[in-house]
DNA sequence: GTCTAAATTCCATGTTTGGT
DNA sequence: ACCAAACATGGAATTTAGAC
């Protein structure tokens, strides 16, 4: 219903209307005519008017109440106001006014129809541009298979700890975005990468996310952590640059969850020196790790938003050094 | 047809996150 | 601090298409 609801809004307030007929037909006060735009519609088979704010300024609630009055006298149905962000004082104030508003995608008041929903609708987040953990897994796994490029959901599924299911996802998600092909041989589905892996990093980065979902540091190391280092750690294993005070390890989020019941680490505030760094990670690192370090192209996802140029520089480095 | 394996759809669940 | 949306993924049921 909310659903319905909002997509609705968003149909019709996306609309461009080139001539705004209803008020041309009415000579409106200039006043009005200058600070508003206005859209005939229907919600709910009800007709109404959005009384679209143009102004900058936004106008206090009793003016917005007063022409919303003066167009209703003009209109049978219900006026709307309608304006891109409208403060947390006014919106209250407008509400008490009991004029009805939208803030578009955000906020619907609409009593006379009903509808008291002041449910605020949270910003559309723009277009997926980044993979979910388990595409991204994917696309790291075949970056480091020199053997093939070209695998069925059951295989994928079985070596990355997914479901098949989570793999008909990843599937449509590589294939939208332009990283892969997938093709059928009767009821079986294949994906297929570019055979050069270089040319398949690059087409990828973009969608490639930092891997590390969030870091926290601990007193002690445990047995159960996975003997796979990452960070600055694991970089000045791979390149020239010094190692650091502190070590780092990767975690995958399901392993730290059962970590933290069972073993009792105590987690520390980062600036304790002898603090352990452990990385959660997307994804398991441990599924792609080598000689204890995590792989280098989620190394190099992990750090590539430092600022630091000695770890840009150990960065390149490291990429160097890839054996595709 | 019926059986079966693989994939997919629908729904459920635990977690994260953005906005008051 | 709280709440609901969004996210990530899995379980069960359902569909698909090859094999007999």
């Amino acid at each position: 219903m909310i659903h319905k609801t909002k997509r609705y809004l968003v149909d019709v307030l996306g609309l461009n209307i080139d001539v705004d007929l209803w008020s041309e037909n009415r000579r409106l006060p200039v006043y009005l005519q200058d600070s508003y735009k206005f859209q005939q519609t229907t919600l709910h088979n009800l007709p109404c008017l959005l009384m679209i704010a143009l102004g900058e300024q936004e106008q206090t609630p009793a003016v917005i109440r007063k022409h919303a009055e003066n167009i209703r006298d003009r209109w049978e149905g219900e006026v709307i106001y309608v304006r891109r962000n409208i403060t947390a004082y006014n919106r209250h104030r407008l509400i008490q006014h009991k004029v009805s508003f939208i803030v578009p995608e955000k906020q619907l008041y609409l009593p006379l129809l009903g509808i008291d929903l002041r449910e605020h609708f949270r910003r559309i987040r723009s277009e997926r541009e980044q993979l979910s953990p388990s595409s991204q897994a994917v696309v790291i796994n075949v970056l480091l298979d020199h053997n093939n490029h070209k695998y069925a959901p059951r295989e994928l599924a079985d070596k990355l700890g997914y479901s098949t299911m989570a793999l008909t996802r990843v599937f449509d998600e590589l294939e939208f975005a332009g990283i892969a092909t997938t093709s059928r041989q009767g009821r079986k589905r294949f994906i297929e990468f570019p055979v050069d892996k270089r040319h398949l990093w690059e087409t990828a980065g973009k969608f490639l996310r930092d891997p590390v979902k969030k870091r926290v540091y601990v007193n002690r190391m445990s047995s159960q952590i996975p003997n796979v280092v990452a960070g600055l750690t694991a970089l000045s294993r791979m390149s020239m640059l010094s190692a650091p005070d502190r070590m780092t390890y990767a975690i995958s989020g399901k392993a730290w969850k059962t970590i933290k019941e069972e073993d009792g680490l105590k987690q520390l505030p980062p600036i304790e020196s002898d603090a352990i760094e452990l990385e959660i990670w997307h994804y398991n690192p441990v599924t792609f790790a080598i000689n204890g370090g995590v792989d280098p192209f989620s190394l190099y996802l992990s750090l590539r938003d430092s600022n630091d140029e000695r770890i840009q520089i150990a960065l390149e480095e490291m990429m160097e050094k890839i054996k595709w």
